[in-house]
DNA sequence: AATGTAGGAAACATTTTTAGTTTCGGAAAC
DNA sequence: GTTTCCGAAACTAAAAATGTTTCCTACATT
C-alpha cells in the first residue's frame, strides 16, 4: 500500500474515532487534548491531520456520513422489498441513535453550524431521496396503499425527523431518542402499509436481528 | 411570607430549575446566558442568587440532593417491607436516571469537582447507610437470607454503583444509565432475597406503579 | 405628576480556558 | 553514529465565557 494510501487511511481511522468520542462525551466538553489522549497520540500528531477541531469535527461527520450513505445503498440492494428496506433502514440508523443524546446535538447545532449544515443537507438529500423511493418502491410492489402521495408522505416524514431533533421538546421527559425514532417509524409504516405490507412486517419483525425494534 | 423567605423559594426555584437544565444540555455547553435566558431572566438577576456559575452548580446539586434524601426517607417510612422499600428506591432512582446522560456525568467530574465531591459524599454516606439498613430489615423480616454480611453485601452494592458512573465503560455500547441501574437492582435483590423475598417482588411488581421497571 | 425602585438588555472588562504551536528529549530506524 | 519522528510538556495567542456595569423602561409609591 502507498504512502498516501497508508495516511489516508489513518486519517480516516482518526476522524472516525474522534467523531465517536466527541459524540459520546459532547464537543464542547471534549477539549483536543482530551481527543488525542484517547486517541492514544499527541495534540501534534492529531494536527497533522486536522487543521483544527472544527476541522476535525466536520472531517469525522462526512464520514460517519458517507457511511451511512454506504451502508443504506447495501441495505436496498440487499432488501426483498419495500418493507425490508424500510426495516433495514431502520436497523442501522437506530444502533447510530442508542448511543447519541440530545445535549450532543444541542452541542453541535451551537457550536459547529457547519458540521450541523452537513447533518441537515445529509437530510435533506439523501434520507428524503431514501424515503422517496421505498415509498415508491412499495406503492409497486403492492405493499403500501396505492393511494399515496409519494412526494407527501415523505414531507410528513422529514417533518417527524426534524421534530426529533429539536432538543427543547426531548428534554425532561425521559424520551430517548432511539425510542422516539421507533415510535415514528412505527407510526409512518402503519400509516403507508396496506394488509399485504403489514403482513410482511409481521413476518420480518420474527427474526432474531429485528426482535429487538419493537414496532409491532 | 416574610420577604426572606419568599427570596429563599426563589432561590430555591432558580437553582433547581437551573440544575433541571445543566442535566439535560451539559454544564459546559449551556452558559450562564443561557440558563437566565431559559429561565426567562436576566443574568444581572440570576447573579443576585448566585454568586458564580460554581455556586449555582454546587447549590442546585445540594437542592438535588437534599430532596432526594427526603424523598427515600418517606420511602422508607412508607414501606411495608424491605421489597417494598427497595422497589420505592429504584422507582425514584431509575426516574432521576432516565434524564441523565453519561456525558453530563463526564462534565461534571472535570469542570465541577467540588459538585462531582458532594455526589460521591452523598453516595458513600446517604447511599450506603440506606442500603446496610435495607439489609439488616430485610434479614429481620425474613426476606433476605439469614447468612447475608450487610456490611459486605453493602460494599458490593456501593462497588456496582460506582462502576455505572465510570463513563468510560459505559459509552459506545448503547447501554443506558436507567437500564444499567435495573440490571443491577435484578442482580443484587436476587442476590440477597430468599424464597419469601422473592414472592413478595413478584407481588409488587404487578403494581401498575412498578410494572415499567422490569425486575422479574 | 413626580420620584424611586427594580429588572432586562446590552455593553464592557477581565479572566480563564482552550486551541494551536513550538521545543526538547528519547526511541527507533537506517 | 546519524536522522527522523513522535510524545510530553511548555508556551503563546485567541476566543469565549464569566461576571459587572450602564442605561432605559416599566411599575409602584407618594
Amino acid at each position: 500500500m502507498k504512502e498516501k494510501e497508508v495516511d489516508n487511511e489513518k486519517l480516516v481511522q482518526v476522524v472516525a474515532s474522534a467523531l465517536e468520542l466527541f459524540m459520546n462525551y459532547g464537543v464542547k466538553s471534549l477539549t483536543m487534548a482530551d481527543v488525542a489522549s484517547k486517541l492514544g497520540i499527541s495534540k501534534k500528531t492529531l494536527y497533522q491531520f486536522v487543521k483544527d477541531k472544527k476541522d476535525l469535527v466536520n472531517k469525522g461527520m462526512l464520514f460517519c456520513l458517507e457511511e451511512e450513505q454506504q451502508v443504506l445503498g447495501q441495505v436496498t440492494a440487499d432488501s426483498e422489498n419495500a418493507i425490508d428496506e424500510l426495516i433495514g433502514f431502520t436497523r442501522f440508523v437506530n444502533s447510530r441513535l442508542k448511543d447519541l443524546h440530545a445535549s450532543v446535538i444541542f452541542d453541535i447545532q451551537k457550536y459547529h453550524p457547519e458540521c450541523w449544515s452537513m447533518i441537515e443537507s445529509h437530510k435533506k438529500d439523501f434520507v428524503r431521496n431514501s424515503i422517496l423511493l421505498n415509498t415508491k418502491r412499495g406503492i409497486e410492489e403492492g405493499l403500501y396503499r396505492k393511494n399515496l402521495n409519494p412526494e407527501i408522505v415523505t414531507s410528513l416524514y422529514m417533518l417527524m425527523m426534524d421534530g426529533m431533533f429539536n432538543s427543547d421538546q426531548n428534554f425532561g421527559k425521559g424520551i430517548r431518542l432511539e425510542d422516539l425514532h421507533l415510535e415514528m417509524i412505527r407510526y409512518h409504516v402503519r400509516g403507508i402499509a396496506n394488509d399485504k405490507g403489514i403482513l410482511q412486517l409481521k413476518n420480518l419483525l420474527n427474526k432474531d436481528e429485528n426482535n429487538h425494534l419493537k414496532l409491532d
